[in-house]
DNA sequence: GTGATTGCAAATCTTTTGCACTAAA
DNA sequence: TTTAGTGCAAAAGATTTGCAATCAC
């Protein structure tokens, strides 16, 4: 499957000015090939070394946050130990497993706020975060 | 100041089976005495030291998690680089405003959740976190 | 006295950074 | 070539821990 040449994920870097280097092209596929993750920086390390990827783990670093800053990821705050990266950028919500660690995502639909307070005066709410412990 | 006995302090922290020292006593009217207080143990260390309190940073680490597994305080998650504790462990919601890591209450009833989807089999939803990101 | 608590310094863990080297344009 | 990106090791920041000294009972 190396022989592939993943025009798309070297034209998503392209467009976020990133240069697509063989560590970021490597680390877009194992984020963005199949379905949504969650990932810390320390497991996709891991998951690049199980796939052979040659990669550093402040490399790894770097490029989560790149991606994020680029908007092909999103950070998620569940844990004040771990930074957590969802490649889901749409608006959702999460469950978290405090036994396990583990996230899964729960779509916006399924999630109803009939009521918000207002936001104090000139700092508009960027952003809800509903997370669900479990 | 100093003269009052604090015996209400002392019950509390009796009541949880926590010796009444120094400065698990000092600590305790620092965040109980006045009105609800968002703290960071960073935070609660410099409070401290100000009152001319002599403590170290790691008994307030210590303290702020012994009074949390007491039910005293609740952590809250909304940096994944630094730990919150409320001395409000009632259920409610909060406003972090990213440009100045400062959070506020949001009362429970300010937020109507009126959908939430099933938690998985066997995994209760132990608590719903709603943060508003200003 | 005895066992819990404290303070300090060292250790740990996650994340960032400095800098020489390498690769993309 | 020129500039951005990488890897490593060191640094940084938050938090925990080991252990001798101290305090509450």
């Amino acid at each position: 499957m190396n022989a592939r040449p993943y025009s798309h994920v070297i034209e998503t870097l392209r467009g976020t000015g990133l240069r697509p280097t063989r560590q970021r092209i490597a680390l877009a596929k194992l984020l963005f090939d199949g379905g949504h993750r969650h990932v810390t920086a320390e497991c996709l390390h891991a998951d690049a070394q199980e796939a052979a990827i040659r990669v550093s783990l402040a490399t790894v670093y770097n490029t989560l946050n790149q991606f994020t800053e680029a908007g092909l990821l999103r950070e998620i705050v569940v844990d004040s130990q771990r930074c957590y990266f969802d490649t889901n950028t749409e608006n959702h919500h999460h469950f978290f497993c405090e036994e396990t660690n583990s996230l899964k995502d729960i779509p916006s639909e399924d999630v109803v706020l009939l009521k918000l307070p207002e936001p104090p005066a000139g700092k508009p709410i960027k952003r809800v975060d509903v997370v669900l412990r479990i």
